[in-house]
DNA sequence: GCGTAATTTAATGTATACGTTATCCCATAC
DNA sequence: GTATGGGATAACGTATACATTAAATTACGC
């Protein structure tokens, strides 16, 4: 009757449904929700539902407030500054030590294609598009990085931030500065260019946190 | 008859206890554990295990091997290097935001009092309360730094090169050397000086990076 | 009506039961 | 001796039972 296999536990399959339902936004910043109601909404008794909140937890996504419910967690402008400032610093790493890597340009193909991909989303305006390469970008220089922390580290924020990310898409102004950075940046890595890759990806990170707090300021977003 | 309280719950003291254990070495590195060993140990059923597992799992001190048992993790000398690359860039970070700070002496004074310490310690030789101060230091310097992310982060990875550094405490120099950095750094938080803070702790953590790193290489200590 | 104590409710923490299945062991075939 | 297959074992995943106790509610005295 159950599956065993850890990929598809029921455990397992509560971490990644909670996941979901947290980032799609069917279970709301700031809602707190009961083991019994997660329970029967995902068809499974409570134990695996324990055991994923758990996960979750320290996985920063939720907090465990016995007899209130789990809580989904909301963030605070200063909680969106101090990832961010950990983002601009961990990224620039990973750009510095990308760069290090003295990478071929068919190993950099993928990074390359994502900034391609960046401009022709943005000729279109489509900005859902344009984050989705985004994403690849930033996945793609910390994979470069060959840091396996870094990318675990990152990976883990930047779940922390997507909801705010998804809010700011359509706020902001289109990423056209944005784009000449990612492009700078690409430059940067092909050439070896360790510094060069550390500063232009810690100015576009620290451009990207100022606009992101601003609109939240301006929006008078407290929590999100 | 049980403790529900958060603080006292069977999950939180099977997660508090197996930390021990691995800390002080009961559980070794590289060791399988079954459920039902850890849950007889602890005096507890499986359920509160499994639940601490999961957690340590997430904090990167163990792996869950259905069936084999929980592995406590070993740290191959890559692992460390890794490790101490985010380290490095983050304390340094942690190191830059304490000096933009502006504290005042007396909100520095518990950072001096662990220079101090080290510096006393070093003159016994007395290494133990020289690593106690130095973990005090670190611990004092990324407060100051008013990032929760950041002690988050450098918490669970000193945690994870715990038992490395207890290893190699006793293999290297004693560190004439790192308590003028101390130093050094202090005097630059003090100032305000963000760059030279920086640079300081970031010299200061490249050093005690290659050190280690030397170390375990000269024993041939692939895993630890 | 209001504050406090008693009572009820229900969410949790934990133990336990049990089905499933990976793993081990051995018998048999070659 | 090695390989294959079947059966036993036991570790795990999950559901469920149940005691505990925080929180909600009611009762009560003033």
């Amino acid at each position: 009757m159950q599956e065993n296999d850890r990929q598809t536990s029921r455990t397992q399959l509560a971490v990644e449904s909670i996941r979901s339902l947290i980032f799609s936004g069917d279970l709301a910043a700031g809602t707190d929700h009961l083991e019994n109601e997660l329970a029967e909404r995902l068809s499974m008794s409570r134990t695996p539902i324990r055991e994923a909140t758990r996960v979750l937890e320290a996985q920063g996504l939720l907090e465990v407030r016995p007899r209130k419910g789990v809580r989904i967690l909301t963030l605070s402008a200063e909680d969106m500054n101090e990832i961010y400032v950990v983002l601009t610093e961990l990224e620039s790493l990973a750009a510095g030590l990308a760069a290090r890597g003295k990478y071929s340009k068919a190993q950099l193909k993928p990074l390359l294609q994502s900034v391609l991909d960046m401009e022709s989303s943005l000729q279109c305006k489509d900005r859902e598009s344009w984050a989705a390469a985004d994403e690849r970008f930033h996945d793609e220089l910390v994979r470069l990085a060959g840091n396996s922390r870094i990318a675990a580290i990152t990976s883990n924020f930047n779940d922390q931030v997507r909801r705010a990310r998804a809010f700011t898409l359509h706020l902001r102004p289109l990423p056209v500065k944005s784009n000449e950075e990612h492009r700078a940046l690409f430059e940067a890595i092909a050439r070896g260019d360790e510094k060069g890759a550390r500063k232009i990806h810690w100015r576009h990170r620290e451009n990207a946190r100022k606009t992101l707090i601003g609109i939240l300021e301006e929006v008078g977003m407290k929590h999100l």
